[in-house]
DNA sequence: TGCACGATCACCT
DNA sequence: GGTGATCGTGCAA
Protein backbone atom coordinates (compact mmCIF):
# COMPACT_ATOMS: atom_id res chain seq x y z
CA UNK A 1 0.00 0.00 0.00
CA UNK A 2 1.13 3.69 -0.58
CA UNK A 3 2.45 5.89 2.37
CA UNK A 4 -0.31 7.71 3.91
CA UNK A 5 -0.15 11.65 3.68
CA UNK A 6 -0.84 13.19 7.04
CA UNK A 7 1.10 16.25 6.81
CA UNK A 8 0.40 19.98 7.31
CA UNK A 9 -2.00 21.22 9.55
CA UNK A 10 -4.66 18.96 11.25
CA UNK A 11 -7.40 20.56 10.23
CA UNK A 12 -6.14 20.21 6.75
CA UNK A 13 -5.54 16.54 7.34
CA UNK A 14 -8.84 16.18 8.89
CA UNK A 15 -10.07 18.07 5.58
CA UNK A 16 -8.42 16.00 3.37
CA UNK A 17 -9.44 12.49 5.34
CA UNK A 18 -12.70 12.62 4.16
CA UNK A 19 -13.52 10.39 1.56
CA UNK A 20 -10.88 7.80 2.88
CA UNK A 21 -11.48 4.51 3.57
CA UNK A 22 -10.70 2.42 6.73
CA UNK A 23 -10.78 -1.47 6.52
CA UNK A 24 -11.26 -3.28 10.05
CA UNK A 25 -11.04 -6.95 9.64
CA UNK A 26 -11.42 -7.23 13.70
CA UNK A 27 -12.98 -11.00 14.68
CA UNK A 28 -12.42 -12.16 11.48
CA UNK A 29 -14.78 -10.01 9.70
CA UNK A 30 -14.21 -7.74 7.21
CA UNK A 31 -16.03 -4.00 7.28
CA UNK A 32 -14.98 -1.44 5.04
CA UNK A 33 -16.54 2.01 5.36
CA UNK A 34 -15.68 5.73 3.66
CA UNK A 35 -14.86 8.59 6.21
CA UNK A 36 -17.74 11.30 5.88
CA UNK A 37 -18.15 13.17 9.36
CA UNK A 38 -14.40 14.28 11.66
CA UNK A 39 -13.18 16.50 13.92
CA UNK A 40 -9.69 18.30 14.03
CA UNK A 41 -7.88 18.48 17.90
CA UNK A 42 -5.07 20.68 17.77
CA UNK A 43 -3.29 19.13 20.76
CA UNK A 44 -1.48 21.83 23.21
CA UNK A 45 -2.83 24.75 21.31
CA UNK A 46 -6.80 23.32 22.14
CA UNK A 47 -7.96 23.83 25.00
CA UNK A 48 -10.55 20.74 23.51
CA UNK A 49 -8.18 18.68 22.97
CA UNK A 50 -7.48 15.54 25.82
CA UNK A 51 -3.54 16.44 25.03
CA UNK A 52 -4.24 19.82 25.87
CA UNK A 53 -3.00 19.55 29.32
CA UNK A 54 0.31 17.62 28.08
CA UNK A 55 0.78 13.63 28.30
CA UNK A 56 -0.92 11.29 30.49
CA UNK A 57 -1.19 7.66 30.56
CA UNK A 58 -4.29 7.99 28.47
CA UNK A 59 -3.99 10.15 25.79
CA UNK A 60 -0.10 8.98 25.44
CA UNK A 61 -0.85 7.58 21.88
CA UNK A 62 -1.90 10.81 20.97
CA UNK A 63 1.81 11.91 20.62
CA UNK A 64 2.87 8.78 18.70
CA UNK A 65 3.70 8.86 15.18
CA UNK A 66 0.86 9.71 12.15
CA UNK A 67 -1.29 7.06 11.63
CA UNK A 68 -1.19 6.07 15.16
CA UNK A 69 -4.91 5.23 16.21
CA UNK A 70 -5.86 7.15 19.78
CA UNK A 71 -8.88 5.51 21.61
CA UNK A 72 -10.55 6.57 24.77
CA UNK A 73 -13.68 6.08 27.05
CA UNK A 74 -15.93 8.35 26.88
CA UNK A 75 -18.63 8.47 29.63
CA UNK A 76 -17.24 5.32 30.75
CA UNK A 77 -19.30 3.00 28.53
CA UNK A 78 -18.57 4.15 24.43
CA UNK A 79 -15.10 4.19 22.70
CA UNK A 80 -14.15 6.74 20.57
CA UNK A 81 -11.22 6.73 17.77
CA UNK A 82 -9.17 9.47 16.59
CA UNK A 83 -6.73 9.56 13.97
CA UNK A 84 -3.07 10.99 15.04
CA UNK A 85 -1.27 13.30 12.92
CA UNK A 86 1.46 15.94 13.28
CA UNK A 87 4.58 14.71 14.49
CA UNK A 88 6.02 12.50 17.19
CA UNK A 89 5.08 14.75 20.05
CA UNK A 90 3.08 16.83 19.01
CA UNK A 91 -0.45 15.85 19.92
CA UNK A 92 -2.77 16.22 17.16
CA UNK A 93 -5.44 14.04 16.50
CA UNK A 94 -8.32 13.50 14.24
CA UNK A 95 -11.88 12.38 15.79
CA UNK A 96 -13.97 9.52 13.70
CA UNK A 97 -17.22 10.88 14.07
CA UNK A 98 -19.22 9.10 10.73
CA UNK A 99 -18.70 7.05 7.91
CA UNK A 100 -20.46 5.56 5.07
CA UNK A 101 -20.52 1.47 5.26
CA UNK A 102 -19.29 0.57 1.63
CA UNK A 103 -19.40 -3.33 2.82
CA UNK A 104 -19.94 -5.71 5.85
CA UNK A 105 -23.16 -3.81 6.27
CA UNK A 106 -24.59 -7.17 8.05
CA UNK A 107 -21.61 -7.64 10.33
CA UNK A 108 -22.39 -4.26 11.42
CA UNK A 109 -25.98 -4.41 12.36
CA UNK A 110 -24.95 -7.38 14.05
CA UNK A 111 -22.35 -5.78 16.21
CA UNK A 112 -24.43 -3.05 16.72
CA UNK A 113 -28.23 -5.00 17.27
CA UNK A 114 -30.11 -3.12 14.91
CA UNK A 115 -30.23 -1.67 11.90
CA UNK A 116 -30.47 1.97 11.66
CA UNK A 117 -28.33 4.63 12.93
CA UNK A 118 -25.00 2.31 12.88
CA UNK A 119 -22.44 5.24 12.37
CA UNK A 120 -24.11 8.37 13.49
CA UNK A 121 -21.70 9.34 16.51
CA UNK A 122 -18.28 8.21 17.30
CA UNK A 123 -19.17 5.76 20.09
CA UNK A 124 -21.23 4.10 17.34
CA UNK A 125 -18.79 4.23 14.47
CA UNK A 126 -16.33 2.41 16.59
CA UNK A 127 -18.48 -0.44 17.60
CA UNK A 128 -19.31 -1.09 13.92
CA UNK A 129 -15.57 -1.06 13.29
CA UNK A 130 -15.05 -3.61 15.94
CA UNK A 131 -12.81 -0.94 17.58
CA UNK A 132 -12.22 -1.55 21.35
CA UNK A 133 -9.70 -0.27 24.09
CA UNK A 134 -6.84 -2.68 22.97
CA UNK A 135 -7.12 -1.27 19.92
CA UNK A 136 -5.17 1.96 21.50
CA UNK A 137 -1.79 3.05 19.44
CA UNK A 138 -2.20 0.73 16.43
CA UNK A 139 -0.82 1.40 13.63
CA UNK A 140 -3.01 2.07 11.03
CA UNK A 141 -1.05 0.62 8.17
CA UNK A 142 -1.22 -2.45 9.44
CA UNK A 143 -4.25 -5.23 9.97
CA UNK A 144 -6.82 -5.51 11.27
CA UNK A 145 -7.44 -1.92 10.68
CA UNK A 146 -6.47 -0.61 7.77
CA UNK A 147 -7.08 3.23 6.34
CA UNK A 148 -6.17 3.90 2.56
CA UNK A 149 -6.32 7.00 0.76
CA UNK A 150 -9.22 7.25 -1.76
CA UNK A 151 -11.18 10.19 -3.17
CA UNK A 152 -14.85 11.35 -2.47
CA UNK A 153 -17.15 11.03 -5.19
CA UNK A 154 -18.14 13.73 -7.13
CA UNK A 155 -21.60 14.58 -5.49
CA UNK A 156 -20.21 15.13 -1.89
CA UNK A 157 -19.75 18.30 -0.29
CA UNK A 158 -17.37 19.18 2.05
CA UNK A 159 -18.64 21.73 4.75
CA UNK A 160 -17.11 22.96 7.89
CA UNK A 161 -18.64 23.66 11.17
CA UNK A 162 -18.01 24.35 14.79
CA UNK A 163 -17.54 21.23 16.90
CA UNK A 164 -20.30 19.75 18.81
CA UNK A 165 -20.62 17.85 22.22
CA UNK A 166 -17.94 19.66 23.80
CA UNK A 167 -17.74 22.88 26.00
CA UNK A 168 -14.57 24.67 25.27
CA UNK A 169 -13.33 26.33 22.40
CA UNK A 170 -16.94 25.54 19.81
CA UNK A 171 -16.28 28.65 18.32
CA UNK A 172 -14.09 27.00 15.90
CA UNK A 173 -14.98 25.47 12.39
CA UNK A 174 -13.07 22.10 12.92
CA UNK A 175 -15.66 19.68 12.14
CA UNK A 176 -15.74 18.61 8.55
CA UNK A 177 -18.67 16.73 7.13
CA UNK A 178 -19.09 15.41 3.73
CA UNK A 179 -22.43 15.30 2.05
CA UNK A 180 -24.56 15.47 -0.95
CA UNK A 181 -26.12 18.50 -0.06
C1' DT B 1 -8.16 8.42 49.29
C1' DG B 2 -11.87 11.06 47.44
C1' DC B 3 -14.16 14.10 44.21
C1' DA B 4 -15.54 16.26 39.89
C1' DC B 5 -15.91 15.86 35.08
C1' DG B 6 -16.67 14.29 30.24
C1' DA B 7 -14.99 14.69 22.25
C1' DT B 8 -22.00 10.06 24.11
C1' DC B 9 -26.06 7.01 23.49
C1' DA B 10 -30.71 5.58 23.90
C1' DC B 11 -35.21 6.38 25.15
C1' DC B 12 -39.01 9.44 26.21
C1' DT B 13 -42.52 12.96 24.74
C1' DG C 1 -35.77 17.97 21.01
C1' DG C 2 -34.70 17.10 25.87
C1' DT C 3 -33.01 14.32 29.66
C1' DG C 4 -30.97 10.40 32.39
C1' DA C 5 -27.42 6.64 32.66
C1' DT C 6 -22.77 5.23 33.54
C1' DC C 7 -17.49 4.69 34.99
C1' DG C 8 -12.62 5.56 34.07
C1' DT C 9 -9.40 9.23 34.38
C1' DG C 10 -7.10 13.20 36.25
C1' DC C 11 -6.14 16.12 39.98
C1' DA C 12 -5.95 17.83 44.76
C1' DA C 13 -5.37 17.14 49.62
Amino acid sequence: MTSLDLGGSVDAVARRVLGWRLVSTVGGVTVEVMLTEVEAYGGDQDPASHAFRGRTKRNGSMFGPPGTLYVYRSHGIHWCANLVTGTVGDPQAVLLRGAEIESGRSQVEARRGRQSYLTDGPGKLAQALGISGDLDAHLMTNPPLILCAGELPDDYEVEATPRIGISKAVDGRWRFTAGTG
